[in-house]
RNA sequence: CGGGGUGUGGCGCAGUCCGGUUAGCGUACCUGCUUUGGGAGCAGGGGGUCGCAGGUUCGAAUCCUGCCACCCCGACCA
């Protein structure tokens, strides 16, 4: 591995790629815009997974399977869904392949053309609500609520790792309702366990809103979202839960009877979170040095670097070293010993800080001498200074620092990039004022704007910028729109995103 | 789809303009010895149809024609 990244004040995409290389997260498939996940980066994405999932199931969700393939008849059903949709969909024509009669390979055989032509999904409404037409009847029925873990695609014109892949993994949940009001506490419930998870677990700060209707969920009447902001200054959707009306179960024709025995059209909810959390969490803490992971996240939270020199020290070492290991587990966390001998200490200390692990436990046999370890914390690193970010501690005090050092570095991490996005998030009044702050500054502007999908096309094609959010909160001050002067009941979102 | 760029050991590149020994460098890899508290040193070694297909030539990584792939910038999007 060759030293360094680029710093992200030299060329932050460049950073952003080199880092997703060095640290071991993925690469580049053979086929364009699409990724292998590596073992390391998905131990993060199994991380996450396990928590989302635990949350999902303690607001009452289940997960189910519904297949990749969609009928492409299906897609048709909803109007503004397929609107949305069909320019990135991937096509299944034919289900077999033989040899080339000139001996260059295999070729796609023409008599194995389908009746139906399959999309792979690029998300499951469609096939979703097929199902529940044929299991829903009655009130009894309601509400549904159902996730599934899967991989979709989008034949998305350009591509990033984990950000924007034409193949990417996500989870779907799939609500039907027997009312409005309940499907709309469950888009808002859905929302608020995705900030939940980004805040308390990623450490990403994120502001809950809605969509503008530009910007809304093809097939939705509503989409609330998450927004982060990345250390570049751009926003970065981190996750969005729509309700859906009563768009699908009219496409589908799905109803059920009421206690009236009267008929009605089922309430539907759709939300989803992809890997593309996985590029939130690495630009919103990384720096120069590699990933910085927050310790609820980091598939090893302790790394410990023997120094040694000689098979005696290497043992005794050893010795000493997995028995802090086994009080570190014994509390839960979770420990490597890197061991290897082929390896020199400076290149593991280097190779972990790449990997973004909290907290480094150097052990030599100085340290068995007097009875201590180094501890260094990921969050604090500085070449010019390599004291910066350690301490001495004694063994007995090993397992209960660490424990504080991962808290603290949670907290921390988390702090300064909420400190960050309020540094970056500023009020303008006037479009100059507006422009000058996305070239200048960036970051997430609140600003006023009339209304109009009409206004926000045109300050999207003359700044880049768009409406990232209406913000839920309720810091409500009237105004003055700053494109058309127009009146404007609170200020909106912007930013130049992802 | 428009604009730009690049294809040469695993990775990163030089060589191409101006054809000419055995295609070179860094790194990674293998072996040995010495090393080990911030990315070790020395010595030896293995690894290449120069993106693909034609053509020109005594001779092509280099010139010509065609094709393919990927990357970057825009429009589109989780």
């Amino acid at each position: 591995m060759s030293k360094g990244i680029t710093k992200r004040s030299e060329d932050y995409s460049a950073w952003y790629n080199e880092l997703v290389k060095k640290a071991d997260l993925a690469e580049n498939s053979d086929v364009r815009g699409c990724m292998v996940i590596k073992p390391y980066g998905f131990a993060i994405w199994e991380k996450m997974q396990a928590e989302i999932d635990r949350m999902f199931k303690a607001t009452g969700h289940s997960n189910a399977y519904f297949p990749l393939f969609i009928p492409k008849s299906y897609l048709s059903k909803e109007a503004d869904h397929v609107e949305g949709f069909a320019k990135e969909c991937a096509v299944v024509t034919h289900y077999r392949l033989k040899n080339a009669e000139d001996g260059s390979g295999v070729v796609v055989d023409p008599d194995a053309k389908l009746e139906e032509e399959l999309i792979v999904r690029p998300t499951s409404e469609t096939v979703i609500w097929s199902s529940y037409k044929k299991w829903i009847q009655s009130y009894r029925d309601l509400p549904i609520l159902l996730n599934q873990w899967a991989n979709v695609v989008r034949w998305e014109m350009r591509t990033r790792i984990f950000l924007r892949t034409t193949e990417f993994l996500w989870q779907e949940g799939h609500t039907a309702h027997a009312t409005k009001e309940e499907a709309e506490t469950e888009t808002i419930q859905m929302m608020n366990v995705y900030a939940e998870f980004a805040e308390n677990f990623m450490a990403v700060p994120v502001i809950k809103g809605v969509k503008s209707e530009s910007e809304r969920f093809a097939g939705a009447d509503e989409t609330y979202c998450i927004e982060a902001l990345m250390q570049d200054g751009k926003a970065l959707q981190a996750g969005t839960s729509h309700f859906l009306g009563q768009n699908f179960a009219k496409a589908f024709d799905v109803k059920f009877l009421n206690k009236e025995n009267k008929e009605e059209l089922v309430w539907g909810t759709s939300w989803g979170v992809s890997t593309r959390l996985m590029g939130a969490l690495i630009m919103a803490h990384s720096d120069d040095h590699g990933l910085v992971l927050p310790p609820k996240l980091a598939p090893i939270q302790v790394v410990i670097v023997p120094i040694y020199k000689g098979d005696e020290q290497f043992e005794a070492v050893s010795a000493k070293a997995n028995e802090i290991k086994q009080a570190l587990e014994a509390v839960g966390v979770s420990v490597k010993y890197d061991n290897r001998d082929t390896y020199k200490p400076g290149f593991k200390f280097a190779d972990w800080e790449m990997k973004g692990v909290p907290v480094r436990l150097a052990l030599g046999a100085r340290d068995l001498e007097n009875g201590t370890v180094e501890m260094a914390r990921r969050d604090v690193v500085d070449p010019n200074n390599r004291n910066a970010g350690k301490k001495v501690v004694n063994f007995d005090e090993v397992v209960a620092e660490v424990q504080a050092t991962l808290e603290d570095m949670q907290q921390g991490i988390y702090k300064k990039a909420l400190d960050f996005r309020t540094e970056k998030t500023t009020k303008v009044d006037t479009y100059e004022e507006f422009k000058q702050v996305l070239d200048e500054k960036g970051g997430f502007v609140l600003a006023h704007w009339d209304g109009t999908a009409d206004t926000e096309d045109k300050i999207k094609n003359e700044t880049k910028a768009t409406i990232r959010c209406i913000p839920l909160d309720d810091d409500v001050e009237a105004g003055q729109c700053i494109y058309s002067g127009q009146p404007s009941a609170r200020r909106v979102l912007f930013a130049r995103a992802y």
